[in-house]
RNA sequence: GCGCCCGUGGCUCAACUGGAUAGAGUAUCGGACUUCGGAUCCGACGGUUAUAGGUUCGAAUCCUAUCGGGCGCACCA
């Protein structure tokens, strides 16, 4: 809609123009600033310039109003040309707010390693990366979806060992010593019960076995993951195992080699060339690699398979990590700045008013399973793409067990599915409904009209901003305009009710669309809670 | 000490990325059902945008400094 409006300026005059929404709406649909920019270069005053282009711009039939006040431009979109546009949008409601970009996007999220079950932490990551794979699918990219597995390293032995001891205790009734860090939590006594089963006993004290045993705990561990993230309803395209990147090392350290050199019997990489701070080791002494290597390897594999753009999530304690990455990239011979990194900042969480500190380690961890269980999937999903990811994030443990209306998004599926029962309890067809004509709105018609027709400028500034926010605030206005409509205005055995509900029709659109694009489900009809 | 992120009503967050009178939710208080679903709606209270300068037609937004908070600063992953 947006993109019609600025067409057809550009049309009258040569040259960007920016569109954007009044701060009050009476003033009208879109209001441009441009006089503001223009005042300088034809020495003018803004007010002049604004009277001068509002004449200019009247002459089209998608305005019904065109006006300067105070140096703005304002537009009123004529009612043939919503009407116009929201029949497209029924008769075409798989393409509403889609568009067709091309290129190619892997977005990499989660990640979380396979050593225990995911807390609350990694939900926002995940429903952050999963809402912006929907957008941009929606909007024609290609995009894949991709989880990268640490299996390898440190952590992995740690898991066997903490299985081992835990059973020890636990099951063998031994006292044991516990190391300055173990995995704990009660995800590991079930591993050590079923490594028993599946096993022998002497699983649990023979410590040749303990890689075995943490090879077999972390598969399991893998599949909890992926089931607390399919009942979050967030999907993946593609696995990658870090344990099956360093058969290509060699090749990779080749292709590589101007950015490496040896010192002291390692390897490093001379990152502070390409602007980090210190150069990193990637080779130990001993001839293992780091971390950082297994790293290179699954960047260079990234850029081999060709996409236009990059796209990671990264808790926002690895921040220090970008600069060693993207220098590897550039040694490598790519362009690190197709690699974006977004940071999700730390959630903390509130306990009775008290901050609760989590440590995977010492196993007080909230799961995210669990709380997926309390509030469901889409109250999670909402409330974590409401808020901007490069802020901390707080809030309390009791608010999110709330299931009443303080929950945005009973809020927001109550206005859809009180549209659908109207229309069920409507005689009219659809086709009646349909084949009305939007004319002769309210003021208040209008404007929800608009609102709703609003949808796909939302979804592109949301995906293209990084801002997934944006699309909740949205629906939560959507809707909110909505009630008051229905409150408002009598629609059912009135002589406009055939208009007015292909108005509502273009709301409920709207709102399952957006809500779709969240991962939420639209309902038709709401059940109450009984007491 | 250095680097990154952030400071907006009591609380959780917005503000179209430099635009018009800084807006929502929540909390508190007060109203609206002979009604298409009250899981709703309306009103009130609540702000020197951490502080001090600067940049310009215009600043919550950009620059500098200070204060406060979070996260990093591994040959751990």
């Amino acid at each position: 809609m947006k993109q019609r409006v600025k067409s057809f300026l550009q049309t009258q005059y040569d040259g960007d123009i920016i569109l954007e929404k009044p701060k009050d709406r009476s003033f009208g649909h879109f209001a441009t600033p441009i006089a503001f920019s223009l005042a300088k270069e034809l020495r003018k005053s803004p007010v002049k310039i604004a009277e001068e282009f509002s004449v200019l711009f009247a002459q089209n039939n998608m305005f019904s109003e065109v006006s300067s006040v105070k140096g703005y431009i304002n537009f009123k979109l004529s009612e043939s040309f919503l009407d116009e546009y929201a029949s497209w949008a029924l008769n075409n409601q798989k393409e509403f707010a889609k568009a067709n970009n091309q290129q190619k996007i892997l977005i990499e999220f989660v990640s979380a390693n396979p050593t225990g079950p995911l807390h609350i932490g990694h939900a926002r990551g995940a429903v952050f990366g999963d809402t912006l794979a929907r957008l941009g699918r929606h909007l024609g990219y290609d995009i894949t979806s991709e989880y990268y597995i640490n299996d390898a390293g440190n952590q992995i032995d740690l898991l066997g060992l903490s299985i081992q001891l835990e059973g020890q205790n636990s099951i063998l009734k031994q006292t044991v010593q516990w190391p300055e860090s173990f995995y704990r939590g009660e995800y590991i006594s079930q591993l050590a019960n079923q490594a028993v089963q599946e096993f022998s006993i002497s699983i649990l004290t023979d410590i040749s076995r303990q890689r075995e045993l943490a090879l077999w705990a972390k598969d399991i561990v893998m599949k909890m993951i992926v089931q607390t993230l399919d009942d979050t309803h967030v999907a993946f395209d593609s696995f990658v195992y870090e344990s099956a990147l360093y058969d290509a090392w060699d090749d990779v350290l080749e292709k590589i080699h101007n950015g490496v050199y040896e010192k002291e019997n390692k390897i490093f990489l001379a990152s502070s060339l390409k602007g980090d701070d210190n150069d990193r080791v990637v080779v130990r002494e001993d001839g293992r690699p780091t971390y950082l290597a297994g790293d290179i390897i699954y960047h260079n594999q990234k850029f081999e398979r060709g996409f236009d753009h990059y796209i990671n999530i990264w808790g926002a304690d690895h921040h220090g990590y970008i600069a060693r990455v993207k220098a590897a990239i550039e040694f490598l011979g790519y362009d690190s700045s197709k690699l974006e990194v977004l940071l999700s900042q730390m959630v903390s969480l509130l306990k009775d008013g008290e901050p609760y500190k989590m440590s995977k380690r010492a196993g007080n961890v909230i799961l995210m399973s669990d709380i997926l269980d309390e509030i469901g999937s889409d109250a999670l999903r909402f409330i974590f793409a409401s808020k901007k990811c490069d802020t901390a994030l707080e809030f309390d443990i009791e608010a999110l067990k709330k299931q009443d209306s303080s929950n945005p998004v009973y809020y927001i599926q109550y206005a859809h599915a009180r549209i659908k029962t109207m229309i069920r309890k409507s005689g009219l067809s659809s086709g009646e409904i349909l084949n009305a004509t939007l004319h002769s709105l309210s003021h208040d018609a209008n404007s929800l009209l608009f609102e709703a027709l609003l949808l796909p400028e939302i979804v592109d500034d949301a995906f293209h901003s990084r801002q997934i926010q944006k699309l909740t605030d949205y629906l939560r206005s959507l809707a909110a305009k909505l009630h008051k409509f229905y409150y408002d205005c009598k629609i059912l055995g009135t002589s406009d009710e055939a208009k007015l509900l292909k108005l509502l029709q273009v709301v409920a659109l709207s709102l399952k669309t957006g809500m779709s694009l969240l991962g939420i489900e639209a309902k038709d009809s709401m059940i109450k809670d009984e007491y």
